[in-house]
RNA sequence: GGGCUUGUAGAUCAGUGGUAGAUCGCCGCCUUCGCAAGGCGGAGGCCACGGGUUCGAAUCCCGUCAAGUCCA
């Protein structure tokens, strides 16, 4: 691990710390008290803070974030504005986690530089792994604020490292009022993410307040740094990453029972009215249970104990019996934690996440539907709509109160979704409790999993209206992580990257017109991949595929079918191998019908996407797109399925947008200046690498893209679309063609119709009419044929009856019927053995049919052994109950023998 | 990104390769002063769509579309 050494600060050894070593984890720590032998973190220390305040005074939530942003801005920090929770630069997390998850990875691995330096920031962050403690410990939040203050420092340029760091973190913990012998700083290491570093936890009245992370380490494939097994290696920049909690500063300044009656006690207290709890903290043996409960569960891991454990627990200690404990402490469990979600989601969707089946808006719906079960249990009658509509007002973010409504529609929507779940499992669990119920066992497990896993019914649920019929359950307590079990399968290891030096000169954002230019070859790998020092070519990337061209060399050409950009240089993949050599000198072509219609489509996603927004609302994000010559896919975000009018109106605004020719502004710009003037909006299609982005502005639509582009809007011609799709709850595609595409799509759409409207003889225009007519004839139709065929049947009963002969006793007829199709023989057949007949009769179209009256089946005359032996002589197959069979075969010549095949078999 | 499930009458669902069903709702008649209930009768189905296997597919296989659900 690290040594004494990366923890012995100037800091602590000027400010007369020592360094110990804790008498019961073994951990060392460093602190300003003489007589400390403990680390101070729970369980060693316990929480003490509950009833006596560690600062001065009591800050709320907005007080206490903007002391710690101005402490730190007076101290050379620039202060930035928070990211939302919701990571859109990260692909690997799906929520911001921690301050530092807004500068993974580009800025930690200095490849851009940060957007300050050093840089003060309060994060909110949203953590989903302890779901089931919040609430319950006391402790426990969804969504918490992380205040923080980083360096990014560099071998060439320190800005400060670990002393000043400290020496910040306990000056402002003492300008708040602190003791100075209260704090102890423990030495933990840390790692996470591929990187690692010493850190030490900040540790107040056995609440650690904050961590401070020195990053200096990478993960490195025998690295000669070894923790936790794995190797890692200095790093050339090393980063200060720290994390403050902002919402346990306000709770140890206020000492409340809970962290919840520290960061939101008016919504505790409305949410507690609302649900008729008495929650008056006033009452000191009141508050001492839910202090008590915070205290304990602060000790513990609350996976080890089990709730009940832990209650009879705190019951001993206060003194009360774990009833009177149980019935305090369960409802106010729940309204903290509704409390708590509602904040979490108006984060989630005032940052725009939109509730879904995948992803992010699975997190989202998961947290959703938790927080509906709890309202639910505790009688709250009101739309959850409303409930995260109070956290929105109290939030000061604008833009989410603008969004108000789609909110609310979205939860509302949410509402209702999981209202029509829970009933259709109802139903399932009804049926599947009754089926075992009557076979006298227990729903066995694997049914449970299926009702939850396939069906979305909590066991807690599915259990008790099993059993509310009479029915029980096999449900251990280890369910989740059964069906967590069935889902586990390999993870398959990513190829290695390919890695080149080097860098190709890219001359098609300048000049995104030319058709030919001159490079020279500097390496050819496998014969038929080309690097260039300079290309017009443009490599396959967001979403647009590579340019097509030709390279010549003395007369010969290269035709190139792929490009790939890979780290800075460009690959051009000959559709041939050999004949050039590092070193030529070639002229190089664009196919330009192809990149035009490329730069076409790719214009015309942006516009697309715009007028989809100006539409739809502004929850719309690009969630993926692709393009191609003849058609171009854009993937939005949008809670709802796209109507046929909305459509029409995105396509309406799309084309004016071409006709009004709008010029395609685009331009390379420092990445924090361009976040700066344009936001998070830039990164529609994802965030791309590098000190500077390139920004495409199409009138009022700004992103960042690297593809090709026509220069205005009216180059586009015409866009059409096609189709959408709804690739995912929340997620709709629209697809469309530009350019000659769309008139291509236009063309091919008159001759469907013309080919229609052809075929009915009518004017394209009458189709709907037309068709509708045509179809409720046939429906009409077809009833009238089935009518016929019975009265057929029925007309042929007598001429067939007379045509019978008597074998063993029974009425038997067989008959060829001519062309009859299968339907008319059954009826006929079964009107037969209606009159005791015994009947087989066979058409020319190779289908047989074979019946048995009462008579002939209480003799064990069966239709089934009929068709087999008759249809085995046309070379097919039959079968059927005993009183009424078909089949048939292909030979179809043999039916005479087949009938008496037939015949032979009806002697039982 | 992966797993599982479903698509049959207006609604809820049966139907495991052999003539498409039930319940509710709808319409008509009977009964009633009227209504409800009850009795009798009836209408209502491209069994999501396209292919395949088979003598034969709602049913089995493949694909498409639509919907639900769990996980990372």
């Amino acid at each position: 691990m690290f040594s004494e050494d990366e923890y012995r600060l100037d800091f602590f050894v000027d400010e007369g710390f020592q360094r110990k070593k804790c008498e019961k984890c073994g951990k060392f720590f460093w602190t300003r008290d003489a007589v400390r032998k403990t680390c101070g973190d729970p369980p060693c220390d316990p929480y003490t803070f509950i009833g006596a305040p560690v600062f001065s005074r009591e800050h709320g939530l907005d007080e206490m974030r903007e002391h710690y942003l101005s402490y730190f801005e007076a101290r050379g920090h620039t202060r930035i504005a928070r990211y939302p929770v919701v990571a859109r630069w990260r692909d690997d997390i799906y929520l911001t986690i921690a301050s530092i998850a807004d500068f993974q990875p580009f800025v930690t691995s200095g490849q851009v530089p940060p957007p300050a330096n050093p840089l003060t920031i309060s994060q909110p962050c949203i953590r989903l792994d302890d779901l089931d403690s919040v609430g319950r410990s006391g402790r426990h939040l969804t969504t918490f604020e992380m205040m923080a203050h980083h360096v990014f420092n560099t071998r060439e340029r320190e800005i400060y490292w670990k002393d000043r760091t400290v020496q910040l973190c306990d000056e402002l913990l003492r300008g708040l009022g602190m003791e100075p012998t209260a704090v102890t700083y423990k030495e933990n290491p840390w790692a996470g993410g591929g990187n690692a570093g010493p850190s030490v936890e900040c540790l107040v009245a056995g609440l650690e307040l904050a961590t401070l992370v020195f990053m200096d380490l990478k993960a490195t494939v025998g690295g000669s740094i070894k923790i936790k097994g794995e190797g890692y290696e200095k790093m050339d920049n090393y980063i200060v990453d720290t994390g403050y909690g902002l919402e346990r500063f306000v709770w140890a300044s206020k000492g409340s029972p809970t962290i919840y009656d520290a960061i939101f006690p008016d919504l505790v207290r409305k949410v507690a009215d609302l649900a008729g709890v008495e929650h008056d903290l006033k009452d000191p043996e009141y508050a001492e249970i839910f202090a008590q409960n915070a205290r304990l569960a602060g000790m513990v891991d609350l996976d080890e104990y089990s709730m009940k454990d832990l209650r009879s627990k705190i019951a001993g200690t206060i003194g009360i019996a774990p009833e009177r404990l149980e019935a305090s402490i369960e409802p106010m469990e729940r309204i903290y934690a509704v409390v708590d979600h509602t904040r979490c989601l108006a984060f989630m969707l005032g940052d725009g996440i939109i509730p879904s089946n995948v992803k992010a808006g699975y997190l989202a719906r998961l947290v959703i539907r938790r927080t509906l079960r709890l309202m639910k249990e505790l009688g709250l009658g009101l739309p959850l709509a409303d409930l995260v509509e109070m956290q929105i007002s109290r939030l000061d973010y604008p833009d989410w109160k603008e969004r108000l409504v789609t909110i609310k529609e979205i939860l509302d929507q949410e509402e209702q979704k999981y209202a029509e779940t829970l009933e259709k499992g109802r139903r399932l669990v009804k049926k599947t409790a009754e089926h075992f119920r009557k076979q006298n066992r227990p729903v066995p497990l694997q049914e449970m999993i299926s009702l939850y896993d396939t069906h979305g019914i909590p066991p807690e649920i599915a259990r008790e209206s099993a059993e509310g019929l009479g029915a029980t359950v096999e449900l251990p307590d280890n369910f989740y992580s059964l069906v967590a079990k069935t889902h586990i399968k390999a993870e398959q290891e990513e190829a290695p990257k390919l890695i080149i030096p080097g860098k190709t000169e890219l001359l098609f954002y300048e000049h995104p017109f030319d058709q030919t230019f001159e490079a020279r070859v500097v390496e050819v790998l496998d014969g038929d991949s080309v690097i260039l020092d300079r290309t017009l070519l443009y490599p396959e990337g967001g979403g647009q595929p590579a340019d097509h061209g030709i390279l010549e060399k003395g007369g010969l050409e290269f035709r190139v079918v792929d490009v790939q950009k890979v780290g800075d240089v460009v690959l051009h993949k000959l559709e041939k191998q050999g004949g050039l050599q590092k070193g030529d000198y070639v002229k190089g072509k664009v196919e330009m019908r192809r990149r035009l219609a490329h730069a076409r489509h790719h214009t015309a996603t942006h516009l697309v996407h715009d007028s989809a927004k100006r539409i739809l609302g502004k929850h719309i994000w690009q969630a993926g797109a692709q393009k191609s010559e003849d058609r171009a896919r854009l993937d939005i975000s949008h809670y709802k399925r796209i109507i046929d009018a909305e459509l029409k109106a995105i396509e309406m605004e799309a084309n004016r947008r071409v006709m009004e020719c709008e010029p395609v502004d685009t331009k390379f710009l420092p990445r924090s200046e361009a976040e700066k003037l344009f936001g998070f909006e830039l990164y529609q299609g994802g965030v791309p690498p590098g000190k500077q982005i390139r920004v495409v502005k199409v009138g009022s639509d700004i992103e960042a893209c690297a593809g090709t582009h026509v220069t205005n809007t009216g180059m586009i011609g015409a866009i059409k679309i096609l189709r959408t799709e709804r690739i995912q709850d929340g997620v709709e595609r629209i697809e469309f063609a530009a350019g000659e595409a769309a008139v291509r799509a236009w063309q091919e759409r008159d001759d469907l119709l013309a080919g229609a409207a052809d075929v009915l003889r009518v004017p394209a225009d009458q189709l709907p009419k037309t068709a509708s007519r045509f179809f409720e004839e046939w429906k009409g139709q077809q009833k009238e044929i089935e009518r016929l065929k019975e009265d057929l049947a029925k007309a042929r009963l007598r001429s067939l009856s007379a045509e019978a002969q008597e074998i063993d006793g029974l009425k038997v007829v067989v008959q060829k019927m001519g062309q009859a199709d299968i339907d008319e023989l059954l009826k006929a057949a079964a009107l037969l053995a209606e009159q005791d007949y015994v009947a087989l009769l066979g058409s020319e179209t190779g289908k047989l049919v074979a019946a048995v009256g009462k008579s002939g089946l209480a003799k064990g005359v069966k239709a089934g052994n009929i068709i087999k032996a008759a249809a085995k002589a046309l070379g097919g197959g039959g079968g059927g109950r005993p009183e009424l069979a078909q089949g048939g075969g292909p030979n179809v010549a043999n039916l005479d023998e087949a009938l008496r095949a037939g015949r032979e078999a009806m002697r039982a």
